[in-house]
RNA sequence: CGAGGUGUGGCGCAGCUGGUAGCGCGCUUGCUUUGGGAGCAAGAUGUCGCAGGUUCGAAUCCUGUCACCUCGACCA
Protein backbone atom coordinates (compact mmCIF):
# COMPACT_ATOMS: atom_id res chain seq x y z
CA UNK A 1 0.00 0.00 0.00
CA UNK A 2 1.09 3.41 -1.08
CA UNK A 3 2.33 5.06 2.20
CA UNK A 4 3.57 8.78 2.48
CA UNK A 5 6.57 9.18 3.53
CA UNK A 6 7.28 10.68 7.46
CA UNK A 7 10.95 11.00 7.50
CA UNK A 8 12.87 13.02 5.65
CA UNK A 9 16.26 12.21 7.74
CA UNK A 10 16.48 8.96 5.75
CA UNK A 11 17.39 8.81 2.35
CA UNK A 12 15.16 7.15 -0.23
CA UNK A 13 15.66 3.36 -0.50
CA UNK A 14 14.86 3.80 -4.65
CA UNK A 15 17.45 6.70 -4.34
CA UNK A 16 20.29 5.39 -2.96
CA UNK A 17 19.86 2.16 -1.97
CA UNK A 18 23.38 2.39 -0.13
CA UNK A 19 23.36 5.09 1.69
CA UNK A 20 19.38 4.54 2.99
CA UNK A 21 21.24 1.59 4.42
CA UNK A 22 23.86 3.34 6.05
CA UNK A 23 21.00 6.10 7.20
CA UNK A 24 18.92 3.44 8.55
CA UNK A 25 21.44 1.92 11.10
CA UNK A 26 22.73 5.41 12.19
CA UNK A 27 18.98 6.89 12.81
CA UNK A 28 18.18 3.10 13.99
CA UNK A 29 20.72 3.41 16.47
CA UNK A 30 21.44 -0.14 15.48
CA UNK A 31 25.69 0.79 15.88
CA UNK A 32 27.97 3.44 15.38
CA UNK A 33 31.13 3.98 13.81
CA UNK A 34 33.97 3.84 16.48
CA UNK A 35 37.66 5.25 16.95
CA UNK A 36 38.97 1.83 16.05
CA UNK A 37 39.54 1.41 11.88
CA UNK A 38 36.56 -0.33 10.52
CA UNK A 39 35.36 -1.07 14.23
CA UNK A 40 31.46 -0.64 14.56
CA UNK A 41 29.99 0.02 18.32
CA UNK A 42 26.86 -2.41 18.61
CA UNK A 43 24.09 0.14 20.34
CA UNK A 44 21.51 -1.14 23.02
CA UNK A 45 18.95 -2.13 19.98
CA UNK A 46 21.70 -3.65 17.95
CA UNK A 47 23.06 -5.83 20.75
CA UNK A 48 19.51 -6.73 21.69
CA UNK A 49 18.86 -7.59 18.24
CA UNK A 50 21.97 -9.78 18.15
CA UNK A 51 21.43 -11.34 21.62
CA UNK A 52 17.62 -12.23 20.46
CA UNK A 53 19.50 -14.12 17.77
CA UNK A 54 22.11 -15.82 19.71
CA UNK A 55 19.14 -17.02 21.97
CA UNK A 56 17.58 -18.09 18.76
CA UNK A 57 20.57 -19.95 17.09
CA UNK A 58 22.31 -21.41 20.69
CA UNK A 59 18.99 -23.16 21.81
CA UNK A 60 18.52 -24.86 18.40
CA UNK A 61 21.95 -25.66 18.76
CA UNK A 62 22.06 -27.17 22.46
CA UNK A 63 18.79 -29.05 21.24
CA UNK A 64 20.93 -31.13 18.89
CA UNK A 65 23.50 -31.99 21.13
CA UNK A 66 26.19 -28.98 20.34
CA UNK A 67 28.20 -27.68 23.96
CA UNK A 68 29.52 -24.67 23.96
CA UNK A 69 33.15 -23.56 24.76
CA UNK A 70 35.65 -20.72 24.51
CA UNK A 71 38.65 -20.73 22.94
CA UNK A 72 41.60 -18.24 23.02
CA UNK A 73 41.74 -15.31 20.81
CA UNK A 74 44.69 -15.61 19.58
CA UNK A 75 46.78 -18.05 17.85
CA UNK A 76 50.28 -19.08 17.71
CA UNK A 77 51.79 -18.54 13.94
CA UNK A 78 52.88 -22.40 14.21
CA UNK A 79 49.68 -23.12 14.78
CA UNK A 80 48.09 -20.90 12.00
CA UNK A 81 50.38 -22.62 9.23
CA UNK A 82 49.65 -26.17 9.94
CA UNK A 83 47.00 -26.33 7.07
CA UNK A 84 48.49 -24.65 3.96
CA UNK A 85 45.23 -23.73 1.82
CA UNK A 86 43.47 -22.14 5.10
CA UNK A 87 46.89 -19.77 5.90
CA UNK A 88 47.08 -18.81 2.67
CA UNK A 89 43.09 -18.12 2.63
CA UNK A 90 43.35 -15.98 5.19
CA UNK A 91 46.80 -14.20 5.34
CA UNK A 92 46.43 -11.52 3.30
CA UNK A 93 43.60 -9.95 6.37
CA UNK A 94 44.75 -11.81 9.56
CA UNK A 95 45.99 -9.02 12.19
CA UNK A 96 49.09 -9.54 14.24
CA UNK A 97 50.69 -9.19 17.89
CA UNK A 98 54.09 -9.40 17.75
CA UNK A 99 54.83 -7.37 20.94
CA UNK A 100 54.14 -8.43 24.73
CA UNK A 101 54.67 -5.44 27.03
CA UNK A 102 57.84 -4.08 26.15
CA UNK A 103 58.90 -7.68 24.79
CA UNK A 104 59.51 -8.25 21.27
CA UNK A 105 57.43 -11.96 20.78
CA UNK A 106 59.36 -14.63 19.91
CA UNK A 107 56.56 -16.29 17.67
CA UNK A 108 53.95 -13.17 16.19
CA UNK A 109 50.25 -14.22 17.24
CA UNK A 110 47.41 -13.88 15.13
CA UNK A 111 44.21 -12.40 16.40
CA UNK A 112 42.12 -15.08 15.32
CA UNK A 113 40.16 -14.66 12.27
CA UNK A 114 38.19 -17.85 12.38
CA UNK A 115 39.53 -20.92 14.81
CA UNK A 116 39.90 -23.91 13.31
CA UNK A 117 43.13 -24.31 14.13
CA UNK A 118 42.44 -23.80 18.00
CA UNK A 119 39.69 -26.35 17.39
CA UNK A 120 41.93 -28.55 15.59
CA UNK A 121 45.08 -28.10 18.38
CA UNK A 122 42.38 -29.01 20.70
CA UNK A 123 40.30 -32.15 19.52
CA UNK A 124 43.88 -33.20 18.98
CA UNK A 125 44.98 -33.64 22.55
CA UNK A 126 41.30 -34.94 23.92
CA UNK A 127 40.44 -37.65 20.97
CA UNK A 128 41.39 -40.79 21.47
CA UNK A 129 39.23 -43.40 20.88
CA UNK A 130 35.87 -43.57 18.86
CA UNK A 131 34.33 -43.59 22.06
CA UNK A 132 35.10 -40.20 22.25
CA UNK A 133 33.19 -39.44 18.89
CA UNK A 134 31.42 -36.91 17.76
CA UNK A 135 32.56 -33.50 19.31
CA UNK A 136 29.75 -30.94 19.17
CA UNK A 137 31.75 -27.79 20.18
CA UNK A 138 30.60 -23.97 19.30
CA UNK A 139 31.45 -20.86 20.42
CA UNK A 140 29.92 -17.48 20.38
CA UNK A 141 32.99 -14.97 20.20
CA UNK A 142 34.08 -12.09 17.84
CA UNK A 143 36.78 -12.55 15.23
CA UNK A 144 38.93 -10.13 13.47
CA UNK A 145 39.78 -9.86 9.64
CA UNK A 146 41.72 -6.81 7.96
CA UNK A 147 39.27 -5.81 5.76
CA UNK A 148 39.96 -3.49 2.97
CA UNK A 149 36.58 -1.74 2.90
CA UNK A 150 34.40 -2.07 5.70
CA UNK A 151 30.34 -1.11 5.75
CA UNK A 152 28.22 -1.70 9.30
CA UNK A 153 27.42 -5.39 9.51
CA UNK A 154 28.18 -6.26 6.14
CA UNK A 155 31.98 -6.65 6.37
CA UNK A 156 33.48 -5.38 9.80
CA UNK A 157 36.86 -5.69 10.83
CA UNK A 158 35.89 -6.72 14.08
CA UNK A 159 32.50 -9.18 14.20
CA UNK A 160 30.56 -11.17 16.23
CA UNK A 161 29.48 -14.38 15.32
CA UNK A 162 29.06 -18.40 16.69
CA UNK A 163 31.75 -20.90 14.93
CA UNK A 164 30.52 -24.67 15.52
CA UNK A 165 33.50 -27.09 14.90
CA UNK A 166 32.85 -30.55 15.29
CA UNK A 167 34.53 -34.07 15.03
CA UNK A 168 32.90 -37.25 13.72
CA UNK A 169 33.80 -41.19 13.52
CA UNK A 170 33.14 -41.30 9.65
CA UNK A 171 32.72 -39.09 6.43
CA UNK A 172 29.42 -39.93 6.21
CA UNK A 173 28.36 -38.49 9.83
CA UNK A 174 30.49 -34.86 8.87
CA UNK A 175 28.22 -34.73 5.85
CA UNK A 176 25.60 -35.06 7.30
CA UNK A 177 26.18 -32.28 10.29
CA UNK A 178 27.58 -30.20 7.81
CA UNK A 179 24.01 -30.37 6.04
CA UNK A 180 22.07 -30.40 9.18
CA UNK A 181 23.53 -27.10 10.44
CA UNK A 182 22.44 -25.36 7.05
CA UNK A 183 19.13 -26.91 7.64
CA UNK A 184 19.31 -25.08 11.01
CA UNK A 185 20.26 -21.74 9.68
CA UNK A 186 18.06 -21.68 7.04
CA UNK A 187 14.59 -22.40 9.48
CA UNK A 188 15.91 -20.29 11.46
CA UNK A 189 16.19 -17.40 8.95
CA UNK A 190 12.58 -18.54 7.54
CA UNK A 191 10.96 -19.04 11.42
CA UNK A 192 13.02 -16.10 13.25
CA UNK A 193 14.22 -13.43 11.04
CA UNK A 194 11.60 -13.68 8.27
CA UNK A 195 13.89 -13.88 5.60
CA UNK A 196 13.57 -16.59 2.99
CA UNK A 197 16.88 -18.38 1.85
CA UNK A 198 17.98 -20.53 -1.12
CA UNK A 199 20.22 -23.27 -0.16
CA UNK A 200 23.45 -24.62 -2.20
CA UNK A 201 26.61 -25.67 -2.59
CA UNK A 202 29.26 -23.06 -3.29
CA UNK A 203 31.73 -23.27 -6.34
CA UNK A 204 35.32 -23.97 -5.97
CA UNK A 205 36.14 -20.88 -6.08
CA UNK A 206 33.75 -19.95 -3.39
CA UNK A 207 34.17 -22.52 -1.36
CA UNK A 208 36.12 -21.79 2.37
CA UNK A 209 40.08 -21.52 2.42
CA UNK A 210 40.59 -25.83 3.38
CA UNK A 211 37.28 -26.74 2.96
CA UNK A 212 36.11 -30.02 0.78
CA UNK A 213 32.80 -28.23 -0.03
CA UNK A 214 31.37 -25.09 1.30
CA UNK A 215 27.45 -25.19 1.78
CA UNK A 216 25.68 -21.82 1.76
CA UNK A 217 22.70 -20.00 2.65
CA UNK A 218 22.12 -16.80 0.24
CA UNK A 219 19.23 -14.15 0.98
CA UNK A 220 17.93 -11.42 -1.52
CA UNK A 221 18.45 -8.03 -0.35
CA UNK A 222 15.57 -5.92 -1.20
CA UNK A 223 17.88 -4.16 -4.03
CA UNK A 224 17.76 -7.63 -5.60
CA UNK A 225 21.63 -8.45 -4.44
CA UNK A 226 22.41 -11.29 -3.12
CA UNK A 227 23.89 -11.57 1.10
CA UNK A 228 25.77 -15.07 1.83
CA UNK A 229 23.54 -15.25 5.41
CA UNK A 230 25.33 -18.47 7.17
CA UNK A 231 27.79 -20.96 5.59
CA UNK A 232 28.88 -24.61 7.01
CA UNK A 233 31.71 -26.28 5.56
CA UNK A 234 32.44 -29.78 5.25
CA UNK A 235 36.34 -30.39 5.75
CA UNK A 236 37.14 -34.33 5.31
CA UNK A 237 40.17 -35.01 7.29
CA UNK A 238 41.69 -32.64 5.81
CA UNK A 239 42.87 -30.54 9.03
CA UNK A 240 42.69 -33.65 10.53
CA UNK A 241 45.67 -34.61 8.96
CA UNK A 242 47.01 -31.30 8.92
CA UNK A 243 46.94 -31.08 13.30
CA UNK A 244 47.12 -35.11 13.73
CA UNK A 245 43.54 -35.84 15.02
CA UNK A 246 43.63 -39.52 15.62
CA UNK A 247 41.78 -41.92 17.33
CA UNK A 248 41.61 -45.60 17.41
CA UNK A 249 38.60 -46.91 15.53
CA UNK A 250 36.21 -49.63 16.34
CA UNK A 251 38.64 -51.96 14.26
CA UNK A 252 41.83 -50.83 16.56
CA UNK A 253 42.91 -48.75 13.75
CA UNK A 254 44.42 -45.16 14.25
CA UNK A 255 41.96 -42.98 11.85
CA UNK A 256 41.48 -39.59 11.45
CA UNK A 257 38.63 -37.66 12.38
CA UNK A 258 36.11 -35.95 9.67
CA UNK A 259 35.26 -32.27 10.45
CA UNK A 260 32.86 -29.79 10.00
CA UNK A 261 32.55 -25.70 10.98
CA UNK A 262 29.54 -23.61 10.16
CA UNK A 263 29.05 -20.29 11.03
CA UNK A 264 26.59 -17.09 11.58
CA UNK A 265 27.68 -13.78 12.36
CA UNK A 266 26.11 -9.92 12.83
CA UNK A 267 26.21 -9.61 9.30
CA UNK A 268 22.31 -11.31 10.27
CA UNK A 269 20.93 -8.07 11.07
CA UNK A 270 22.79 -6.22 8.32
CA UNK A 271 19.88 -8.70 5.97
CA UNK A 272 17.27 -8.16 8.49
CA UNK A 273 18.00 -4.43 7.61
CA UNK A 274 17.83 -4.60 3.99
CA UNK A 275 15.39 -7.42 3.49
CA UNK A 276 12.88 -5.60 5.68
CA UNK A 277 13.51 -2.19 6.28
CA UNK A 278 11.76 0.99 4.01
CA UNK A 279 12.05 4.52 4.01
CA UNK A 280 10.75 4.85 7.62
CA UNK A 281 13.51 3.57 8.73
CA UNK A 282 14.17 -0.25 10.44
CA UNK A 283 11.83 -2.80 9.96
CA UNK A 284 12.22 -5.91 12.83
CA UNK A 285 10.47 -8.94 12.13
CA UNK A 286 8.16 -9.25 15.18
CA UNK A 287 10.08 -12.89 16.83
CA UNK A 288 13.03 -10.70 16.46
CA UNK A 289 12.39 -7.16 17.71
CA UNK A 290 13.65 -6.56 21.36
CA UNK A 291 10.31 -4.23 21.95
CA UNK A 292 7.81 -5.71 19.76
CA UNK A 293 5.14 -3.37 21.10
CA UNK A 294 5.32 0.66 22.26
CA UNK A 295 2.28 2.22 23.44
CA UNK A 296 2.21 5.74 22.96
CA UNK A 297 0.30 8.01 25.13
CA UNK A 298 -1.92 10.91 23.24
CA UNK A 299 -2.41 13.63 25.09
CA UNK A 300 -0.88 12.06 28.37
CA UNK A 301 -1.53 15.21 30.64
CA UNK A 302 -5.26 14.23 30.50
CA UNK A 303 -6.76 12.01 33.53
CA UNK A 304 -7.03 8.56 32.79
CA UNK A 305 -5.00 8.17 30.09
CA UNK A 306 -1.59 7.25 30.99
CA UNK A 307 -2.63 4.75 33.99
CA UNK A 308 -4.93 3.36 31.03
CA UNK A 309 -1.28 2.97 28.93
CA UNK A 310 0.10 1.65 32.12
CA UNK A 311 -2.51 -1.02 32.69
CA UNK A 312 -2.44 -2.57 28.99
CA UNK A 313 1.70 -2.78 29.55
CA UNK A 314 1.05 -4.50 32.83
CA UNK A 315 -1.78 -7.00 31.33
CA UNK A 316 0.35 -7.34 27.83
CA UNK A 317 3.60 -8.28 29.25
CA UNK A 318 2.94 -11.49 29.92
CA UNK A 319 1.84 -11.99 26.51
CA UNK A 320 4.48 -9.86 24.20
CA UNK A 321 7.41 -7.63 24.79
CA UNK A 322 5.86 -4.29 25.13
CA UNK A 323 7.06 -0.74 26.59
CA UNK A 324 5.31 2.66 26.65
CA UNK A 325 6.94 6.18 25.52
CA UNK A 326 5.52 8.59 28.42
CA UNK A 327 8.42 11.27 27.51
CA UNK A 328 6.99 14.36 27.31
CA UNK A 329 7.45 14.81 23.19
CA UNK A 330 4.96 15.27 20.83
CA UNK A 331 2.79 12.00 19.46
CA UNK A 332 3.70 12.75 16.12
CA UNK A 333 7.87 12.56 16.96
CA UNK A 334 6.95 9.28 18.98
CA UNK A 335 5.48 8.25 15.73
CA UNK A 336 8.32 8.72 13.78
CA UNK A 337 10.94 7.92 16.19
CA UNK A 338 9.25 4.18 17.50
CA UNK A 339 8.97 3.52 13.26
CA UNK A 340 12.67 4.42 12.52
CA UNK A 341 14.01 1.83 15.46
CA UNK A 342 11.72 -1.02 13.58
CA UNK A 343 9.26 -1.37 16.72
CA UNK A 344 6.41 -4.08 14.63
CA UNK A 345 3.64 -2.79 16.60
CA UNK A 346 2.28 0.68 18.02
CA UNK A 347 -0.90 1.26 20.13
CA UNK A 348 -2.31 4.93 20.30
CA UNK A 349 -4.30 5.67 23.52
CA UNK A 350 -5.97 8.51 23.99
CA UNK A 351 -8.76 10.79 25.28
CA UNK A 352 -11.14 9.61 22.19
CA UNK A 353 -10.03 5.74 22.92
CA UNK A 354 -10.29 6.02 26.60
CA UNK A 355 -14.10 7.31 26.43
CA UNK A 356 -14.67 4.15 23.66
CA UNK A 357 -12.81 1.53 25.61
CA UNK A 358 -10.06 1.13 22.76
CA UNK A 359 -6.38 1.92 21.70
CA UNK A 360 -5.64 1.87 18.12
CA UNK A 361 -3.17 -0.45 16.76
CA UNK A 362 -0.88 0.45 13.93
CA UNK A 363 1.56 -2.08 12.39
CA UNK A 364 4.55 -0.63 11.33
CA UNK A 365 4.99 -2.94 8.17
CA UNK A 366 1.84 -1.55 6.27
CA UNK A 367 0.59 1.50 8.38
CA UNK A 368 -2.78 -0.08 8.86
CA UNK A 369 -4.41 1.07 11.81
CA UNK A 370 -7.42 -0.39 13.68
CA UNK A 371 -8.97 0.06 16.47
CA UNK A 372 -9.09 -3.04 19.41
CA UNK A 373 -11.06 -3.00 22.17
CA UNK A 374 -9.20 -3.06 25.55
CA UNK A 375 -11.09 -5.76 26.57
CA UNK A 376 -9.51 -7.83 23.59
CA UNK A 377 -5.89 -6.64 23.51
CA UNK A 378 -4.43 -9.78 24.97
CA UNK A 379 -6.05 -12.16 22.48
CA UNK A 380 -5.91 -9.76 19.36
CA UNK A 381 -1.80 -8.50 19.92
CA UNK A 382 -0.02 -11.55 19.61
CA UNK A 383 -2.69 -12.53 16.86
CA UNK A 384 -1.38 -9.21 14.78
CA UNK A 385 2.04 -10.05 16.08
CA UNK A 386 2.24 -13.15 14.11
CA UNK A 387 0.10 -11.83 11.11
CA UNK A 388 2.71 -9.35 10.38
CA UNK A 389 5.97 -11.79 10.30
CA UNK A 390 4.14 -14.19 8.42
CA UNK A 391 3.38 -11.09 5.96
CA UNK A 392 6.99 -10.11 5.91
CA UNK A 393 8.14 -13.87 5.11
CA UNK A 394 5.80 -13.53 2.48
CA UNK A 395 6.07 -10.19 1.04
CA UNK A 396 10.24 -11.40 0.82
CA UNK A 397 9.62 -14.76 -1.07
CA UNK A 398 7.60 -13.08 -3.17
CA UNK A 399 10.01 -10.57 -4.20
CA UNK A 400 12.84 -13.71 -4.39
CA UNK A 401 10.52 -15.37 -6.54
CA UNK A 402 9.63 -11.67 -9.00
CA UNK A 403 13.30 -11.24 -9.18
CA UNK A 404 14.94 -14.71 -10.38
CA UNK A 405 15.20 -14.92 -13.73
CA UNK A 406 16.39 -17.73 -15.95
CA UNK A 407 18.78 -17.38 -18.72
CA UNK A 408 19.53 -20.63 -21.21
CA UNK A 409 22.33 -18.34 -23.61
CA UNK A 410 25.04 -15.79 -23.20
CA UNK A 411 22.21 -13.06 -25.05
CA UNK A 412 19.85 -13.31 -22.58
CA UNK A 413 22.43 -13.92 -19.75
CA UNK A 414 24.01 -11.05 -20.10
CA UNK A 415 20.89 -8.82 -20.60
CA UNK A 416 19.15 -10.41 -17.91
CA UNK A 417 22.38 -9.71 -15.20
CA UNK A 418 23.20 -6.65 -16.25
CA UNK A 419 19.47 -5.01 -16.17
CA UNK A 420 17.81 -7.31 -13.54
CA UNK A 421 18.91 -6.61 -10.52
CA UNK A 422 18.12 -10.00 -8.72
CA UNK A 423 18.93 -13.89 -9.02
CA UNK A 424 19.88 -15.30 -12.36
CA UNK A 425 19.50 -19.27 -12.78
CA UNK A 426 21.80 -20.46 -15.55
CA UNK A 427 23.69 -23.99 -16.62
CA UNK A 428 27.47 -24.12 -15.92
CA UNK A 429 29.93 -26.61 -17.30
CA UNK A 430 32.02 -26.60 -14.09
CA UNK A 431 35.18 -24.78 -14.81
CA UNK A 432 36.52 -22.08 -13.33
CA UNK A 433 37.46 -19.54 -16.80
CA UNK A 434 33.56 -19.31 -16.85
CA UNK A 435 33.22 -18.07 -13.17
CA UNK A 436 36.02 -15.84 -14.45
CA UNK A 437 34.70 -14.85 -17.27
CA UNK A 438 31.15 -13.68 -15.72
CA UNK A 439 32.73 -12.07 -13.03
CA UNK A 440 35.19 -10.24 -15.78
CA UNK A 441 31.83 -8.65 -17.61
CA UNK A 442 29.23 -8.48 -15.18
CA UNK A 443 31.21 -8.60 -11.40
CA UNK A 444 28.77 -11.25 -10.75
CA UNK A 445 29.44 -14.43 -8.92
CA UNK A 446 28.06 -18.05 -8.32
CA UNK A 447 26.31 -17.41 -5.30
CA UNK A 448 25.50 -20.91 -5.26
CA UNK A 449 24.56 -24.50 -6.94
CA UNK A 450 21.19 -24.69 -5.40
CA UNK A 451 20.07 -28.11 -4.06
CA UNK A 452 17.20 -27.80 -6.18
CA UNK A 453 18.07 -28.42 -9.04
CA UNK A 454 16.40 -27.33 -12.70
CA UNK A 455 17.31 -28.97 -15.95
CA UNK A 456 17.40 -25.62 -17.63
CA UNK A 457 19.62 -26.45 -20.77
CA UNK A 458 22.35 -28.91 -21.97
CA UNK A 459 25.37 -26.63 -22.32
CA UNK A 460 27.01 -24.17 -19.79
CA UNK A 461 25.67 -20.52 -20.73
CA UNK A 462 28.97 -19.35 -21.05
CA UNK A 463 31.29 -21.70 -23.50
CA UNK A 464 28.62 -23.52 -24.60
CA UNK A 465 30.52 -27.22 -23.55
CA UNK A 466 27.77 -29.53 -21.46
CA UNK A 467 26.62 -28.34 -18.76
CA UNK A 468 27.10 -29.89 -15.19
CA UNK A 469 24.62 -28.24 -12.91
CA UNK A 470 22.62 -25.21 -12.28
CA UNK A 471 23.96 -22.00 -10.71
CA UNK A 472 22.68 -19.48 -9.43
CA UNK A 473 24.22 -16.36 -11.16
CA UNK A 474 23.88 -12.37 -8.71
CA UNK A 475 25.71 -9.39 -7.53
CA UNK A 476 26.45 -9.55 -4.00
CA UNK A 477 27.33 -7.49 -0.68
C1' C B 1 45.36 -0.84 -2.72
C1' G B 2 43.83 2.94 -7.06
C1' A B 3 40.69 7.40 -8.40
C1' G B 4 37.60 11.20 -6.45
C1' G B 5 35.36 13.72 -2.23
C1' U B 6 34.69 15.33 3.00
C1' G B 7 36.63 16.54 8.11
C1' U B 8 34.25 23.40 11.88
C1' G B 9 29.36 22.76 19.09
C1' G B 10 25.78 16.26 19.85
C1' C B 11 23.89 16.21 14.26
C1' G B 12 23.67 18.87 9.40
C1' C B 13 26.18 22.89 7.29
C1' A B 14 28.23 28.23 6.20
C1' G B 15 32.78 30.89 6.71
C1' C B 16 38.33 29.38 3.24
C1' U B 17 41.42 35.71 -1.96
C1' G B 18 44.62 35.34 6.33
C1' G B 19 42.52 39.60 11.43
C1' U B 20 40.66 35.30 16.56
C1' A B 21 33.81 31.60 14.49
C1' G B 22 28.26 31.67 12.75
C1' C B 23 23.31 29.42 11.16
C1' G B 24 19.55 25.41 11.49
C1' C B 25 18.24 21.18 14.28
C1' G B 26 19.15 19.09 18.92
C1' C B 27 20.25 20.10 24.39
C1' U B 28 18.89 22.89 29.46
C1' U B 29 15.00 25.85 32.26
C1' G B 30 10.01 27.96 32.42
C1' C B 31 5.01 28.57 30.57
C1' U B 32 1.48 27.17 26.92
C1' U B 33 0.65 22.76 23.88
C1' U B 34 -0.27 17.19 22.62
C1' G B 35 -4.54 12.06 17.23
C1' G B 36 1.97 12.33 12.23
C1' G B 37 8.56 15.24 14.06
C1' A B 38 4.55 22.03 18.59
C1' G B 39 5.05 27.63 20.07
C1' C B 40 7.23 31.59 22.88
C1' A B 41 11.12 33.24 26.18
C1' A B 42 15.78 32.74 28.53
C1' G B 43 20.36 29.84 28.51
C1' A B 44 24.63 26.25 27.72
C1' U B 45 27.89 23.89 24.36
C1' G B 46 34.06 25.01 19.70
C1' U B 47 41.99 23.57 21.53
C1' C B 48 37.87 24.51 13.48
C1' G B 49 40.45 15.87 12.55
C1' C B 50 45.76 15.57 14.19
C1' A B 51 51.12 17.14 13.69
C1' G B 52 54.51 20.38 11.68
C1' G B 53 55.55 24.89 8.70
C1' U B 54 54.84 30.14 6.59
C1' U B 55 53.13 34.79 9.11
C1' C B 56 52.90 40.19 13.67
C1' G B 57 48.49 37.02 13.26
C1' A B 58 46.00 30.57 10.44
C1' A B 59 39.45 27.38 10.43
C1' U B 60 41.45 29.98 6.02
C1' C B 61 47.96 29.30 2.78
C1' C B 62 51.88 24.99 2.51
C1' U B 63 53.60 19.87 3.92
C1' G B 64 52.64 15.43 6.24
C1' U B 65 49.29 12.27 8.65
C1' C B 66 44.65 10.01 10.33
C1' A B 67 39.54 9.05 9.77
C1' C B 68 35.11 8.72 7.05
C1' C B 69 32.16 8.63 2.29
C1' U B 70 31.53 7.21 -3.17
C1' C B 71 33.31 4.23 -7.28
C1' G B 72 36.75 0.41 -8.68
C1' A B 73 40.25 -3.77 -7.13
C1' C B 74 40.24 -7.30 -3.17
C1' C B 75 36.97 -10.12 -0.02
C1' A B 76 36.45 -18.86 2.46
Amino acid sequence: MAKEKYVESITSRDVDFAQWYTDVVRKAEMADYSSVRGCMILRPLGCAVWENIQKGLDSRFKALGHENVCMPMFIPESLLDKEAEHVEGFAPEVAWVTMGGTEQLQERLAVRPTSEALFSDHYAKIVQSYRDLPKLYNQWVSVVRWEKTTRPFLRTTEFWWQEGHTVHETAAEAQQETLRMLDTYAEFCKTELAIPVVKGRKTDKEKFAGAEATYTIEAMMHDGKSLQAATSHYFGDGFARAFGIQFSNRENKLQYVYQTSWGASTRLIGALIMVHSDDNGLLLPPHIAPTQVMVVPVAQHKPGVLEACQQIVDKLSLVCRIKMDASDKMPGWKFSEHEMHGIPLRLELGPKDLANGQAIAVRRDTGEKQPVSLDNLADVIPDLLEQIQRDLYDRAWQLMQERTYTATDWDSFSATIQEKPGFVKAMWCGEQACEDKIKEAFAATARCMPFEQEHLADTCVCCGKPAKSMVIWGKAY
